[in-house]
DNA sequence: CTTAACTCAAACACATCTGTTTAACTACGG
DNA sequence: CCGTAGTTAAACAGATGTGTTTGAGTTAAG
């Protein structure tokens, strides 16, 4: 088994991933463990819950390290977004890395699920680095 | 302060690592916090932590998820390392997208620290995408 | 309908992590 | 030498996460 020190998964956790990434059923897997097929689906979805928290994580912490960083409201337009990403660009004398249809494109896909008919449903920051790279940090679903 | 939801860092930490983003000394954000600067350096550390166990648990995800994959021993040479790389991915006829003195490279900077003289220190795992990506997850300090 | 593969929720003992205090420690510039 | 900035370790109560069992619930395939 790869080994799962100083990592937010559990022995156990990968034990499971790897013998599902193998093509085994849950059944299968449980078996082998000597347990239940519920218990090895608890075990796979909270491997899964914690990967998830992991991407998350590193996401807020790139957002927090960000030189420039802003919230924006729900119900900003998604053109009014745009903008205040090159305000606070402007602001700071950084020059932001994306022209403004690569910027469009760039938001639109990593909103996903946050937009509503050109709208912001949620809450969201906003990290902008020194190279100009921006960067967004949804809450929770 | 930006949403610690869902995330592998507390809103204790996420409020220390955005006020010392700021410049603040650890007695500064002790002083706002109501605490001691010895306990805003445990949390700062807890944090940091955090963010680094995150950053491994990808790693360790991308390994798993990898449909090549194998481990390499301490004690083996580079030059075996790249050779065995080449080897797994001709067997399951998956061209590895680096040549060789690239893949080199990628892996001498991916194993800063495992490496002594040419040869591993730790046993390392090697995970290689069907795209031919090479990826490395070595083990915790 | 039956079966296989998988999910969901509640409950439980157990383990780990959290923030905190206190006290002692290093490192550095004046 | 002193002060500033930061680290480290031990200890503790409270919170959060762990794997597990049990029982019921999908969902798709034959």
């Amino acid at each position: 088994m790869v080994s799962a020190d100083s990592t937010a998964l559990t022995e156990r956790q990968v034990t499971v991933l790897e013998l599902r990434e193998q093509g085994r059923t849950q059944q299968e897997v449980a078996d082998r463990l000597g347990t239940t097929d519920a218990n090895v689906s608890a075990i796979e979805r909270a491997a899964e819950q914690n990967i998830e928290k992991a991407r998350r994580t590193l996401e807020l912490a790139r957002t927090i390290r960000s030189p420039i960083q802003f919230s924006v409201s729900p119900g900003t337009s998604f053109d009014d977004l745009v903008a205040s990403v090159y305000d606070h660009g402007n602001e700071a004398g950084v020059k932001i890395a994306y022209c403004r249809p690569e910027l469009y494109t760039h938001l639109y896909g990593a909103l996903e699920g946050c937009t509503n008919q050109s709208e912001l449903k949620t809450t969201i920051d906003v990290g902008i680095t020194n190279e100009g790279e921006v960067r967004v940090y949804t809450e929770a679903l």
